[in-house]
DNA sequence: TCAGGTAAGTCAGCCAGCCGACAGGTTGTA
DNA sequence: TACAACCTGTCGGCTGGCTGACTTACCTGA
């Protein structure tokens, strides 16, 4: 895996120090979600932000349609309900626990009095509201100009520089998530997200088992893809939040 | 016009105090561009934050097929290429002067030490870079869900909200903005952009003079496009163009 | 005042991908 | 163990919007 798009982790908490981890942990309190369960929703108050410690979180929108618009899922470690945070008026996207959930949340005050003492903290995030425009961006682009076939493959690419375990030449996914989800992340119909992965089955790109996405050739993917242009900000030594705390 | 869409002031600069903007210009040396020069394109260093004095710059990536896909224009005021910059690899973007263009540069690490030192700027770089999140999940949204006519009207909205004239119902755009660039944003062809402004200006919607928009009747438009900020109108009160044309 | 370049307007033809429908599979839970 | 709920796979018909082609209108500079 010479280098290339693995190992961008997203995960804010554990590029922080220690001191600045529990420093935050001082600041908020612990809160469980049931699975389906809103962590907030639309037009809520957003005088607080959330670091997921367990489980898996959807930031989606809603269409006139009601269709779901996904922008990304939140895994351990991310902050999330941060870009409404610092303006007047509440939440324009909604957070939605997809399993049973805990999160650290913190009040909006606490948190900014907390970065604004700490320069270093608040270039952290920062990088990661860049890091987030960038990859918008990306999907931006992806929608604007590609095909349903592409955004799938850039799709796949995406999560796995995020979640995927590699393995050899072989990346598994084990998100568990759905062709729905899926389609709800590069705007196209269910259907359509089907018919290309089982294309791309047939072809032996991709494998499917139990949920499990098992990505056979990488270097394919790259070459149709192209590397991913937004690396993480670097961090060189990831470890998982629930293992100190 | 009771203290809706307008007046979300992208300006960077005069939204800051007159000491921190003394001292970013300090920072920073000045720096001319001519009509379509590249300001920065994909893969240049990115070691430099701007901030734009005169002129119009526009903010954009190339698809595989050499489209254009804008992200954003910049005006006076409004501080660009900020979000590769707190990172290792280069540009992702480019950037183009639309017109003759003065920037202020500001050397990366001397924009860094400066906020580190300065907490209420970072917060108000992360306040900037949250409303420039919020509107790409916004377009995201435009463009993952809806119709090229609804995507015109909203872009209309978005353009307005950040750059239009307001003068009783009407709004001037006077922002010599053409079809493709409007296409170029939607993720539309030239043409269908053009048709769909042909059936606003029929139905009075729209006037265009000069390369001028006059937007007539704003409250269609919001009904339509829902106001910029959330919570969204019910369902019940949208129609779509092509019920009402 | 003319030429060349750029933008806007319009139309025909075509097709990617949407929608609805339905038949298996798989998972959760009573 | 059985039922319900959800997910995956596949198909055919339909259409929004793209492409290409052409004309007209508008600048801008020589």
């Amino acid at each position: 895996m010479e280098g290339c798009w693995f190992n961008h982790s997203t995960d804010f908490i554990s590029n922080l120090s220690l001191q600045d981890r529990q420093g935050l942990y001082h600041l908020g309190n612990k809160r469980c979600y049931r699975k389906d369960e809103m962590v907030f929703h639309v037009g809520a108050s957003s005088d607080e932000v959330f670091v997921l410690l367990h489980g898996r979180v959807k930031v989606f929108e809603l269409s006139k349609e009601g269709r779901e618009v996904i922008l990304w899922f939140c895994f351990p470690g991310e902050l999330f309900g941060l870009s409404e945070v610092f303006q007047r008026s509440g939440r324009e996207v909604n957070a939605q626990a997809c399993s049973q959930v805990e999160v650290l949340c913190i009040k909006k005050t606490d948190f900014e009095r907390y970065i604004k003492q700490h320069g270093h903290l608040a270039m952290q995030v920062i990088e990661l509201l860049s890091y987030r425009l960038r990859e918008l961006s990306d999907v931006l682009l992806n929608l604007a100009s590609e095909d349903v076939a592409s955004r799938v493959i850039k799709l796949l690419r995406r999560l796995c520089s995020r979640y995927g375990k590699p393995n050899g030449n072989h990346v598994l996914l084990d998100i568990a998530i759905t062709h729905q989800e899926m389609a709800d992340m590069i705007g196209a119909s269910r259907q359509t997200v089907t018919s290309v992965l089982s294309t791309l089955r047939k072809q032996g790109i991709v494998k499917m088992e139990q949920r499990c996405i098992y990505l056979q050739d990488i270097t394919w993917i790259e070459n149709i893809a192209g590397k991913l242009s937004y690396p993480r900000p670097s961090s060189a030594s990831v470890q998982l939040m629930r293992n100190t705390a």
